[in-house]
DNA sequence: TATTGTTATACTCTATAACTATA
DNA sequence: TATAGTTATAGAGTATAACAATA
């Protein structure tokens, strides 16, 4: 027996809307974009990377991650490095500036945290994310691990 | 005092993202970006719709709404109609086929909130939705009201 | 004068394909 | 021969600005 769980999923998606949303206003302040503000993300968890290991974890071509570096490099927030054993290969890092903006991005983020569970009583959060996590693990496609690095891609 | 809320917020954007991946799966099965549904679902929810109401409904420029209007056009799932009062306005309308895939797109989600959704005992889903209300009145800017007419915008 | 929707133009993100320098 | 990253080209979505037709 299926339960009518219509309006339901409308209220999901609303809410993935609403923290979507969220996280772009907090990137604009930055004046980034979401696919920019991604390769820093990566970059600032994983140190120097390579375009094609940016590529990989992007999910995209190599040639998107080339405008991409190209765009924050013009911004001063990345910089290309040799890499010291593959001639072929580029490596990405943080700018001093580029770390910065990685900075504010994240205290931002910690403070609408609070402003946005703080109300909620331990116990009821817990299992709110605990019930969270149960859907989560079933709209994982099994292409797509979950993240082991503390770094989940940041929603599209 | 302020609990340290770090880990939540990555989890809440995973969540959002699986979310709107789970959107964007069953939109490209019918052939469909995010833009283009929204149309179609705007025009399901509302009738005939002119594309200055579409412009504001979707927070965009009256010329983006050409190109997407043009593209749907194109696809047969939508037509342009005289305004019956109102000679510099156009109505937007869904054909016969457009009708279907709005079908297909409901009938789909339908059973993916079963599939999603099925498991969860009563009170604790009532639960989760109740925690996920509350957080969402916190998310939602004061410029943009809650959807009143079930058609929350989709998740960009 | 204000509004509706268009043309013109430009920018970002995305993709495929062909090419180069290296492995 | 395969891989890393580029150039070339294209298409979708978005924006601003100028304009035509209508209100």
């Amino acid at each position: 027996m299926t339960t009518n769980h219509d309006g339901t999923l409308e209220r999901l998606f609303e809410f993935a809307t609403l923290l979507t949303d969220l996280l772009d206003r907090g990137l604009e302040q930055q004046g980034l974009s979401r696919p920019r503000a991604e390769v820093l993300w990566r970059i600032h968890h994983h140190g120097p990377t390579t375009q094609r290991q940016l590529a990989d974890s992007l999910q995209c071509t190599p040639r998107n991650v080339t405008g991409l570096v190209d765009a924050l490099d013009a911004l001063g927030l990345v910089e290309r490095q040799r890499h010291p054993s593959d001639r072929r290969a580029v490596l990405v890092a943080l700018t001093p500036t580029g770390r910065r903006t990685v900075d504010n991005l994240l205290a931002a983020y910690r403070s609408r945290a609070s402003e946005l569970l703080d109300g909620i009583s331990g116990p009821q959060l817990t299992s709110f994310l605990a019930t969270l996590a149960q859907v989560a693990d079933r709209l994982r496609p099994d292409s797509r691990p979950p993240p082991v690095d503390g770094s989940p891609r940041l929603a599209r």
